[in-house]
RNA sequence: GGGCUCGUAGAUCAGGGGUAGAUCGCUUCCUUCGCAAGGAAGAGGCCGCGGGUUCAAAUCCCGCCGAGUCCA
């Protein structure tokens, strides 16, 4: 990176100097000209602990608010955090890990402006990767609040944004003076040149250092990926200049506030009456201060990357104080546990009171994971407290509203979880039998327990050992367990015809009224593709495919007709599939198939209903996870953390048919996007967050959403509501399919045919089919009770009847006897019983034979059946005491009942 | 979004092409003043649903439904 891109006025202006550091070689800028190293770990360590840089002490809050408000006084606007939940408004990351997360891709690309420019926020970020490092190094935490300004400047026109609001000279001024408020000595710190790359982008960025604490990272965004790209960044790749630059800064939250303390430990600073109230709970004691900030301090040191980094801060400091490693992991380990608790109960009240639920895939899945951890961290130390407790008072502090919801979601992960535990138990001890001769459980059974049991290793080792099995856990467990998952990849990226460039955006005149169906057209272009052809007009009414709402199809003429089957847009440019070209310049009529068009607003206002009926019955944290409307049906997918029952379902559809009845406006506006989020909140966008400065608003009664579907004018157009059938998608993902107006009406005499013809074979009233139903199911199974006892009484009576025989002294019973195999069995069965070797065969269609042995003769049934069975054209087989077997051949039935004799003479 | 595992008696689970089983629980009887325990007998199964392969499917194959779990 070009050393001028850190050359500012303001460092020359205040007295910096910019020094090389000699251990790592990094420069920096200092106002200590007597500085040698850059002041990070590991050129420096940790100073601040017992030593706080900072005038006074602050709370999490205090700190928070303290930071806001300056930004505030210095013409920044405070806006409020986004949910942890990043996939809820894009979909290549899962958790928000950073500030800048909240503007990507649509601010940062300047297809939208930023809410506010410049603006501050207080951003909630998860990182899981840190997960294993929580509450052991003493400064890694899962969750943590980046602190940040932002300004957006642009260099282009006509985008989003324009100008210059401010850049490094500013930013940099704005951390000193910050820095300053709060009495740091501003000769201790240090501004490390630092090039940032993340997410496709790079750019100049400075580290901000004070008593060995990074604090905080000042970014300039001004690059982007760019394979011709002029500028090579650390990661291999080049990058070019764009016409956006975005000031990104983070202050860790966490951090300013430990510093401000100089605590041991972060932990003890961020959530010091959690980490009492564990302690005191679970009887944890605590190791001295100086013992932890020793640990700290050491770790502070490093990157800690695994484990064993942190096995080698303890041996130091475990020999520093002249303790045994074991006994120093003794004296540690509980109150690690019980700050990772701490600190993982606070991440669970972030996701909990963003709306997520636990579940097996995406956001849902991390909850499940940390919720998991942190019961198996509370069991270790003995801690009692529910989780739900501790969660909730986590959840107050941080002012979520939805703390009844939490509580209850907490409380049935902690019993869904007990009852894995409880399977896994009886499967690892039914595994562990299994290989008791062998002595020890291979490592592949246990990779096959982890991954699809979810039974972690050391539980399977513990519950092996009580059985006297042992098992040898690989170092590399983990590894074998990704081996598994790696095996195969290759999606098929499917192309997309690129668009013309030259093309003008498509007026979109359906949103103006979505009852008209005709419409007048120039066409701009006609595009053969392998399939048909491609037709751009000036302007349509044919609803492209878009929302969970499919494309409308209909005609194009103008002599010609065009039969139109698709429409999709791209980049603003509706493209009507058809099976003829049309000639560009000409003026065509369009007209869209209405029935189609109208079933399918209906299907959209109603899928608005049925999910603010859902919210209505369920409560506000449901919220909508995908949807498709259809003609016949349509289907909502929301999140919800338990199965639905049928009370519950009948219920939403009642609220929903309610809404219908009272025929409210369906609102559309188009409103100033940041208007629209202050108003309605962030839960506005339950489909995915569009573009642009303005946004569409459907108000249907009290459910407001950003969408840019048609819809039908009033709620009474939907005409009925009728839920079909509930399905759980995921855990924690419910999905309700129903029709609406006409369809709805089919569907539902659709079920009432199906009770009608079932009446009618009853020969009941409707109203009895239920009961009636279950007394013949019931009669039935007697009856097939009935008719086995009356076969084995009818196999003795046609038994007794039989002659018998003796081959070398062994007694037997031929006979034909033609019906179905269970009565051959039953028959032999009885022969069997009274010690003669039997052979019973027969047609029921094919022909069939069947034959028994005692047990205390040497003659090996199923064997017999085979050769028996071929004589009939089949074949057969079976166990030495029981063989049957069949062919097509019926006319041979007695022939091979007569061979019988001399085949047993053979085998016997 | 992808992978893996599992659906058999009220519960927990065996079996894995050839007669549906075990343990606990349940019912009745015996022993007992009574209970626990013990003994004896018994009831209880659309082997998740639907197709296919086969002389024969709980078992193999395909699809669906349901449950669990790992990963991105």
């Amino acid at each position: 990176m070009d050393e001028d891109e850190y050359r500012l006025e303001y460092f020359e202006e205040n007295g910096f100097v910019r020094k090389e550091c000699p251990e790592c070689g990094r420069y920096f800028w200092t106002r200590d000209a007597s500085k040698e190293t850059c002041g990070e770990p590991p050129c420096d360590e940790y100073t601040f602990i017992g030593n706080p840089p900072f005038d006074d002490e602050f709370t999490l809050e205090e700190m928070r608010e303290e930071f806001l408000s300056f930004f505030e006084s210095h013409d920044h606007t405070r806006i409020d955090p986004y949910p942890v939940d990043a996939s809820r408004w894009r979909d290549d990351v899962l958790l928000t890990q950073a500030s800048i997360y909240d503007f990507q891709p649509l601010v940062t690309s300047g297809k939208t402006p930023p809410p506010a420019n410049p603006l501050t926020i207080s951003q909630p970020c998860i990182r899981m990767q840190d997960i294993d490092n929580v509450g052991r190094t003493g400064r890694h935490t899962l969750a943590f609040e980046m602190m940040a300004h932002h300004a957006f400047n642009s260099r282009a026109e006509g985008g989003a944004y324009e100008g210059e609001v401010y850049w490094k000279e500013e930013t940099v001024a704005y951390c000193d003076e910050f820095l300053e408020s709060l009495g740091a000595p501003l000769d201790e710190v240090t501004y490390v040149e630092s090039p940032w790359v993340g997410g496709g982008n790079a750019g100049p960025a400075f580290e901000v250092i004070l008593r060995g604490a990074e604090l905080a990272t000042l970014v300039f965004m001004d690059l982007e990926l760019d394979e011709d790209g002029e500028y090579e960044m650390k990661d291999g790749n080049t990058y070019s200049k764009m016409d956006n630059y975005i000031v990104d800064t983070g202050y860790g939250l966490e951090r300013f506030t430990w510093l401000s303390q100089g605590t041991p430990t972060v932990y003890e600073a961020v959530y010091p009456d959690m980490v009492d109230r564990i302690c005191e709970d679970a009887g944890v004691e605590r190791p001295e201060d100086e013992i932890l900030a020793d640990v700290a301090r050491l770790a502070g040191m490093m990157d800690i990357d695994d484990v064993d980094d942190m096995r080698g801060v303890r041996r130091t400091v475990a020999d520093d104080v002249g303790l045994t490693l074991a006994d120093f992991n003794d004296l540690v380990t509980p109150i690690e546990n019980a700050y990772a608790v701490a600190d993982h109960t606070r991440v669970l009240a972030y996701m909990l009171g963003d709306g997520i639920v636990p579940s097996n895939v995406g956001t849902g899945y991390l909850a499940r994971l940390v919720l998991r951890r942190t019961v198996r961290l509370a069991d270790e130390i003995g801690l009692e407290t529910p989780l739900e407790d501790l969660v909730d008072g986590q959840a107050k502090r941080l002012g979520y509203r939805n703390r009844p919801v939490i509580r209850d979601v907490v409380r049935e992960e902690v019993e869904k979880y007990d009852e894995t535990l409880e399977r896994g138990k009886r499967l690892v001890r039914r595994t562990a039998e299994e290989y008791a001769d062998q002595g020890s459980i291979p490592v592949e059974e246990l990779v096959e327990l982890y991954d699809s049991h979810g039974i972690q290793p050391d539980m399977v080792a513990e519950i092996a050992e009580e059985e006297g099995v042992s098992v040898d856990v690989p170092d590399d467990f983990y590894a074998l367990v990704a081996d598994r998952h790696e095996e195969r990849e290759s999606d098929e990226e499917h192309e997309e015809e690129t668009v013309d460039a030259e093309l003008p955006e498509t007026g979109l005149l359906y949103y103006d009224d979505a009852e008209r169906t005709e419409f007048e057209a120039v066409v701009l272009n006609t595009y053969e593709r392998d399939d048909g052809y491609e037709i751009v007009l000036d302007q349509t009414r044919f609803y492209p495919e878009g929302g969970g709402q499919p494309a409308d199809t209909g005609v194009l003429e103008n002599g010609e007709v065009a039969r139109v089957e698709d429409v999709q847009i791209r980049d603003g440019v509706v493209f009507h599939r058809t099976d003829k070209p049309l000639s560009k310049g000409d003026v065509v009529r369009g007209q869209v198939d209405a029935d189609r068009r109208r079933a399918l607003m209906q299907n959209h206002t109603a899928t608005h209903i049925v999910i603010d009926a859902a919210r209505r019955v369920l409560g506000d944290h449901v919220r909508q996870a995908g949807a498709q409307k259809g003609v016949e049906s349509s289907r909502i997918d929301f999140t919800h953390h338990k199965r639905l029952t049928k009370e519950e379902v009948r219920e939403i559809e009642r609220v929903a048919n309610r809404t219908v009845r009272k025929n409210v406006r369906v609102k559309d506006s188009w409103l100033d996007r940041h208007d629209a989020e202050e108003e309605y909140g962030f839960d506005l966008y339950q489909g995915g967050i569009p573009a642009g400065e303005e946004i569409r608003i459907i108000q249907v009664d009290d459910d407001v959403q950003a969408c840019g579907g048609t819809h039908v004018s009033r709620t009474g157009e939907v005409g009925f509501v009728k839920i079909r059938n509930t399905e759980r998608i995921q855990d924690g993902v419910e999905r309700i399919v129903f029709s609406a107006g006409e369809s709805a009406v089919n569907a539902t005499q659709t079920i009432e045919t199906a009770l009608e013809e079932t009446a009618e074979t009853f020969g009941v009233p409707r109203d009895d089919v239920p009961e009636t139903a279950r007394r013949f199911f019931e009669e039935w199974k007697e009856r097939g009770k009935e008719i086995e006892e009356l076969r084995a009484e009818l196999a003795d009576l046609r038994t007794d009847t039989a002659e018998e025989e003796e081959i070398d002294g062994v007694p037997f019973v031929a006979q034909r006897m033609d019906a179905d195999i269970d009565e051959l069995r039953t028959a032999a069965n009885s022969v069997v019983d009274e010690g003669k070797v039997a052979v019973f065969a027969g047609k029921n269609g094919s022909a069939g034979v069947v034959v028994g042995v005692p047990k205390d003769i040497d003659l090996n049934a199923g064997e017999v059946a085979g050769k028996l069975a071929s004589l009939l054209g089949g074949d057969g087989g079976g166990s030495p005491e029981f063989g049957q077997g069949g062919g097509p051949n019926i006319d041979r039935i007695d022939e091979a009942l007569e061979r019988s004799k001399e085949i047993i003479e053979e085998e016997l």
